[in-house]
DNA sequence: GTATTGACTTGGACTTCGTCCATCGTAGGA
DNA sequence: TCCTACGATGGACGAAGTCCAAGTCAATAC
């Protein structure tokens, strides 16, 4: 543990912030002025398949990054912001999918992700 | 409807292709050498916002283009190859977000992505 | 105490994917 | 025939992310 991975953890300590990688830059250079982009994405990449981390990719843009991975839950994405929250919906998606529509893959997860518009960009 | 258009869209002709756009510029290419990129990436454009194709985003890869648009179904996309194939899961996972879920935002759309391995590369 | 080792960091070059823009060509109308 | 406008072209550009050689640092070995 060093101290670029402490800043990088402690920057994504929130449990709702979605950040992406330059999000995540900025803010840790603020503690930590040397650190460098690579170690950034390094250590984001750690954390991600450490389990820690979630990514979740927005359509083209850039990735951003989850710290509220312990707890299961889908996105809701602004179409017109890109804004991100974290959402419950019921049911269990990975029960509706039959092993005839498997095609012989092991399926190990699933996303979620409701588009729309937040309230903000409906009324513009 | 130019020559170029109508070589993307046939490009684009079988149900279950989902080409990246460079895939689609190397086989239109084979057919209109002349073709230009900025020509694919337009066209692309115009048939996802025509609602003839749909964009599929597959995790930080090129963008793929789907243009099975017209039978709603979701996409199953190997972690190892990024193979894709389309998914047909019983339910219908926008009633499964209840109002309270929704933070006033206007919910248009869902994607549903399963993530697995498919058969080969689950053997390798 | 010094040398060695290995893990981590750095910064810059590079790649990939995609967009932008000035220019060119061509088909159809005056 | 000439004009006009739309679409095509290709090259420059930009964003996001990866790679790599070199540097730093701490812990272990001698």
């Amino acid at each position: 543990m060093t101290a670029q991975r402490r800043v990088v953890a402690e920057v994504l300590g929130g449990e709702h912030v979605h950040f992406t990688a330059d999000e995540v830059l900025e803010r840790a250079t603020a503690r930590l002025p040397e650190i460098s982009r690579a170690t950034v994405y390094n250590t984001l990449g750690e954390l991600v398949s450490l389990g820690e981390v979630i990514e979740v990719a927005t359509d083209g843009r850039a990735k951003r990054y989850d710290p509220n991975a312990h707890h299961p839950h889908q996105h809701l994405i602004c179409s017109g912001c890109g804004a991100i929250r974290d959402v419950h919906p019921g049911g269990d998606p990975l029960a509706e999918l039959p092993a005839s529509e498997r095609f012989g893959f092991t399926v190990s997860g699933v996303e979620v992700t409701y588009r729309g518009l937040c309230p903000d960009c409906a009324r513009a």
